[in-house]
DNA sequence: GCCGGAATGAAATAATAATTCCAGTATTTC
DNA sequence: GAAATACTGGAATTATTATTTCATTCCGGC
């Protein structure tokens, strides 16, 4: 009943870790026992019921909740808690930086803070995209571009500027490509010398550009294959391209960095560009699909 | 009551994925509100209780489970049977993905290889701009850029696509900017409207492009405060503005990344906006359209 | 070999969470 | 424009799951 000397309650994972081992010697039996499966199985732990998780780490639920105790929770669930923590924290480490960094508030280190708060959100995107991107996509878009005849690249307002360096790397590559603006009001013309035999990069986030979603699906429906970037399987364009990639950019004050996009884009820059040296995808078709 | 032909239930998160895409648009709006954010925040949905995910997503617990039996389960507890199981999943690859790139530096598929140099690279920018940066400058350049009337942007080639964000930040934020292009050839009447009450962010990086080396020199000498950001203290824009960034972005494959330079013009576009807002840019809030 | 205290197992209970139901409201169809 | 149908919100109900309780067993000291 008393504190048995108890200590203090493990925060984290690697505390409750540390926690266990510090005291395996003394542990009884049975708890000893959860005590081991526990580490070993993390993620049953989190996921698993305290009847379901008694059954396989072969002890009774209540023992599961003995143990929890013995670790100063005050029962399986805050426990639980824990290992569950463990899962999602891989993700949102971030997130509780920027929530810290408001941009309004501290007057002093306001302009610090919002760089910070910029560059925090930056490195956030970069991992994402990380851990999240396709290589098959990638892959295949890098074929599909490296074949094409002229590459038309197509996105406007916040992705603008993607479309300027992409035409700026591709240039510097010897691709040939062709912007498509809205400024000149000769969109329509250059979007008819398109051909299947050509390729189209779209770049679009929501609130998703009415000009950019129609001229897509403008190009689409007369065969040009079509590579977009957007921010969610529920963007239009994802309905009609045939490889799209979701970057989900991380934003501070409501301003979304392009730090993913933008990486992505130089990487399909350079990797059309490796394609076109390497013959991978001068004149010949049937390779990968 | 029937089986309404809901073809087969989704084993994993990718079908399951493609069947919420498949069927978007025929979705209730509230299950379509749902599935949006079930493919944001898959976990949430992995570790929540109906009721909570209900209330984070701005729908009735009830709903949840309707949106699980639209998609053939028989309840939300099967349904998010699948949302763990991927998170399992996902755990255990991403630890091999970063395995294998620890290992295999050389031998990885090229195009992975390619984004992940660039994804590397932007990361490292990231990196260095937190360690250097000079609050002192930055407070000093916010402050000069919210007085302005009028702010102008000048950057070509590489640095072109950085001027074509500021261009759109500070327009949603109501600053009144004016990017300066050399396609038109109208650069010089352009450049003669800036006065001393204006300002002028000017960004280029080695190989300087000599029209901008040149603008920024004959704005200088009319008296044009010059806010520079360029790579190096050799660069001939440290020597003609009052106030410039050495910002120094890694590269790979011979390509340097915009990450840090973006992000600082992000933070500079915010920077402005902030000042204007609470009045620390002296009185000139009209200015905007 | 017996006693006291901790440890354990098993079942009862309390808490929590999923699911169902129904009334009211939009939306479609004829 | 009316009827039918589908959708939604909210509370009631049912199921599941954590926790508590208590009887029993185990174990070291006398």
């Amino acid at each position: 009943m008393s504190e048995t000397a108890v200590a203090e309650l493990p925060r984290d994972f690697d505390e409750l870790r540390a926690s266990i081992l510090a005291q395996r010697e003394s542990l009884p039996k049975r708890i000893a026992q959860i005590a081991a499966y526990a580490l070993d199985n993390p993620d049953e732990i989190a996921f698993g019921t305290a009847a379901s998780i008694a059954v396989s780490a072969g002890v009774q639920p209540s023992t599961l909740i003995r143990f929890a105790q013995h670790l100063g929770f005050d029962g399986f669930t805050s426990l639980q808690g824990v290992f569950r923590a463990r899962l999602r924290e891989r993700n949102s480490s971030y997130e509780e930086r920027l929530n810290t960094l408001r941009v309004g508030n501290g007057a002093a280190a306001g302009n610090h803070r919002i760089l910070d708060g910029f560059l925090t959100a930056s490195r956030k995107s970069l991992d994402v995209m990380s851990r999240t991107i396709d290589e098959a996509t990638l892959d295949r878009a890098i074929d599909v571009l490296a074949r094409a005849e002229t590459i038309y690249i197509l996105a406007r307002r916040r992705s603008y500027p993607v479309a300027s360096y992409l035409a700026y790397a591709l240039g510097k590559l010897e691709v040939r490509n062709q912007m498509i603006e809205s400024a000149a009001g000769l969109d329509p013309e250059m979007i008819s010398f398109a051909t299947p035999k050509d390729a189209v990069i779209v770049i679009s986030f929501s609130p998703y550009a009415p000009a950019t979603i129609e001229d897509a699906r403008g190009l689409s429906e007369r065969g040009v294959p079509l590579v977009a970037i957007t921010d969610s399987a529920f963007s239009p364009l994802a309905s009609f391209a045939k490889l799209w990639f979701e970057v989900a950019e991380a934003d501070f004050g409501g301003f979304r960095t392009l730090a993913s996009t933008m990486a992505l884009s130089m990487a399909l820059a350079v990797g059309i560009g490796e394609a076109r040296r390497t013959g991978r995808g001068k004149g010949r078709r049937g390779g990968a699909i």
